[in-house]
DNA sequence: CTGTAAGTTCAGTATAAACAGAAAGTACAG
DNA sequence: CTGTACTTTCTGTTTATACTGAACTTACAG
């Protein structure tokens, strides 16, 4: 299978993407192939396509797999596997929030709440603060999170699109006198 | 100056994070170091606190700095730099996300634009669809992100503390018939 | 069984990034 | 000026990770 220019270039991009963001740049590039592909390809096709070792895509495609981003189906009387993902950028995008959020995030709050004890136990009166502080943050987020993940896709999608202008539904708040 | 346990975890476990997330490890450490720390230090303490050379340190300040996390102070009759950053995680987390819209998000959304473009006079009508909707999809993220930072911060922290609850604001959306 | 096509794992190599230490630069005190 | 304290820049080395190619495994057709 052979690339047109843009589709090139937008796999190359993907790929310096993922590096910028700890993902391996194979399987950022693996990834944006399907996504760009009409249907599901072979990993025999996906090596030829970004010249890249037969092993590599193997490897990358368990990786993908293990992410939730890619499926591998079948076709009768055929023993190759073909992998596909999904079209839908915002389902993508919320695969990826949800698993990098239950890999790093999650195990980042159970780790400071630890963090946070053990500061206090030492009398680190500051240290204690800073670390509670950045674990109070983190918890927030992620409470915010965890109830935006469970809103109906639709809602989310209104949610985003009504930007900034949501303040207007929401009752009048002022600032209290004094208040900074 | 050593550190207690708790700290040197703290800047352990962030040094790791960042590596996860495409951040120099030492560039992680120091700006942890820093967050934790209650005054301002110099480039030598950093050196010697987190065990790296000196040269290391003097890369990674000009690094943070870049990224507006951190900055230099000077104390009369000491011709040293002091380096300190913020200690409120909501200033330091919008600054972060700020700084790799800017750097990231942003060029990217340049570039599939004119990819999209291009996919088009290539007449590739799939790949096309395909890079207009990650581009219209980061677009509308980007559009939201902007306006959200344009709020007040406590507006914004009643957000998110509201959390879904939000949607309880908003004029009653129910799905027409047939929409999906 | 045997051969072939597919998929996986592994050991060694290559590459890019991080890092240290030395050298050079800068600012200022005396 | 000269010496010292501090900072930056540069070069070579180290390290971590990505990647390849080969060996190995599995499944099945003939």
């Amino acid at each position: 299978m052979t690339l047109s220019k843009a589709a090139s270039e937008f796999i190359v991009h993907w790929g310096e993407m993922g590096s910028r963001w700890g993902v391996n740049r194979t399987v950022a590039q693996v990834h944006a192939l399907l996504y760009l592909s009409a249907g599901p390809l072979t990993a025999e096709e996906i090596a030829e396509t970004l010249a890249v070792a037969r092993s590599n895509v193997s490897t990358s495609l368990h990786e993908l797999q293990n992410w939730q981003l890619v499926r591998a189906t079948h076709l009768l009387g055929d023993r190759r596997d073909f992998f596909s993902t999904s079209h839908d950028v915002w389902q993508l995008f919320f695969t990826v929030l949800e698993q990098r959020v239950e890999r790093e995030i999650e195990p980042t709050i159970a780790a400071l709440g630890r963090l946070a004890v053990e500061a206090r136990a030492e009398k680190r009166t500051d240290v204690t603060a800073r670390i509670a502080s950045m674990h109070a943050f983190l918890q927030e987020m992620h409470g915010w999170y965890q109830q935006m993940s469970k809103l109906p896709p639709s809602t989310l999608r209104s949610l985003v699109s009504l930007g900034s202008s949501i303040t207007k539904w929401l009752p009048i708040r002022r600032k209290a006198k004094g208040e900074k």
